[in-house]
DNA sequence: TCTGGGGTCCTAGGACCC
DNA sequence: TCTGGGGTCCTAGGACCC
């Protein structure tokens, strides 16, 4: 059996526990730079917010409603999401940590007579501790969890818990789940399956296992496995990432390439920066360039190149260098380009990396990665930067709504205090 | 004027191999 | 008139997730 965790509109919720007047009250996070909304309170929710909404449309109806608004503070969710998977660290190792506010726990060490109690145990435990409210669904596969996690926030009498543990009440279940909310049926899917008739996660389960592998490719065959209750996909305990990305949308568009240049070895160098924190390498770096796709007045181009590098490595001069020529490759003169990014695969660990026949990376970059990353820890982060990177701009988010870090830099609350 | 960022996995098609 | 079969690997693009 499995259990999925997960903390009920986290954002929100977080910016709730430190500030107890926002409770019972519409409450809505922004994305970066404000731009669309991420996080939703049940009051938001009702108040007619829809997920993604775009700031600057709904602002009138922010006012209008009394909505409370706030900057997206990943350093204080980053610290309360560690503190909830600390707690969940008690009950079980057999976990994977399946998003910020998500959490998949094996329970075969359980005993099955009891789950329902270890989930409301589970679930008492975060709140007192973290005032964070959770949901918890148990079940015999993963997106059955899913699917009780979903009954248990939409009907409070169930006080936050939910058990599928007989096929009687599985299909009690896919009957009453429209397809749209089933985990890992999207937008593309629902649509082809409504057009023939399938409404219901019930409906899709009943759907030949052949016309489905041709539809909707291995994927959604697992899926109807899952959902059947025969469990194919495990715990994903490895937490080693494939890719680490860094990508930004810019305030406004820009067609100078010596700017986008200057945003892409940025966006390398804090590449560079989060594989040396996990003591990782890479070796291929992607660059892309968008143009404004909401803009349909604008001519459109988008591209993206892999950049191959003879050597693993994690060093801000090889991964700006590298990343510098993925951008000469692609850049077009004459668009308006308004996002840009920097994406790092081939990754291996820093230690015991392959031999390599000819080349070798520089020795003297280690030492100075190293130096740069204890200065900048010291004085605080890109104070030393790449010639290559613009000395005097400081790239600031838009932010007008933030909260303060209040669990991690206790003399911002002082001062506040 | 103003629409996020960071991930995963799969498929199709092309280049290449013997 | 007639032009093989069976592979691998890579990339771009698309679907999905939170």
């Amino acid at each position: 059996m499995y259990a999925l965790v997960d903390i009920n509109n986290f954002y929100v919720s977080c910016e709730r526990i430190f500030n107890p007047t926002l409770r019972n009250r519409p409450v809505v996070v922004l994305s970066n730079n404000d731009g669309c909304v991420i996080s939703r309170s049940n009051e938001a929710k009702k108040a007619g917010i829809p997920m993604g909404a775009p700031t600057f449309k709904y602002k009138e109806k922010f006012q209008e409603l009394g909505i409370q608004v706030f900057s997206s503070n990943y350093a204080l969710y980053g610290d309360m999401s560690n503190r909830v998977y600390r707690i969940l660290q008690n009950y079980t190792l057999n976990l994977e940590v399946y998003s910020i506010d998500e959490c998949f726990l094996n329970l075969h060490d359980f005993s099955r007579h009891s789950l329902g109690a270890y989930g409301k145990k589970i679930r008492q435990e975060i709140l007192q501790k973290t005032l964070l409210p959770t949901c918890v669904g148990i079940a015999p596969t993963k997106a059955l969890a899913k699917v009780a996690n979903h009954i248990a926030k939409k009907f409070p009498e169930l006080k936050g818990v939910y058990l599928i543990d007989t096929d009687e009440k599985r299909l009690k279940a896919l009957k009453w789940l429209n397809i749209e909310d089933v985990w890992g049926i999207g937008r593309q899917m629902s649509k082809k399956l409504k057009a023939n008739g399938v409404h219901k996660a019930s409906q899709f389960i009943e759907l030949p296992d052949e016309y489905i592998r041709k539809q909707f490719s291995v994927v959604g065959l697992r899926l109807k496995k899952e959902l059947e209750g025969i469990s194919v996909l495990g715990l994903e305990e490895i937490q080693t990432k494939k890719h680490i990305a860094t990508t930004r949308s810019f305030d406004t568009t820009y067609t100078d390439k010596e700017y986008i240049k200057e945003r892409i070895t940025t966006f390398a160098v804090t590449c560079a920066q989060k594989l040396r924190k996990q003591k990782s390498t890479c070796q291929v770096v992607t660059v892309f360039i968008y143009t404004n796709r909401f803009n349909e007045k604008q001519d459109q181009y988008s591209r993206s190149i892999n950049v191959s590098m003879p050597y693993p490595t994690n060093s801000d001069i090889e991964l700006a260098k590298c990343a510098q020529k993925g951008l000469d490759l692609i850049f077009k003169q004459g668009y308006h380009y308004k996002k840009a990014g920097v994406i790092v695969g081939g990754i291996a660990p820093e230690h015991g990396k392959q031999f390599v026949l000819f080349e070798e990376e520089p020795v003297k970059h280690r030492t100075l990665m190293q130096t740069i990353d204890r200065l900048n820890s010291k004085y605080g982060t890109q104070k030393l930067k790449l010639a290559s990177q613009a000395l005097d701009k400081t790239w600031k988010m838009n932010q007008e709504h933030l909260s303060p870090n209040y669990t991690t830099k206790w003399n911002e609350i002082l001062e506040i205090r």
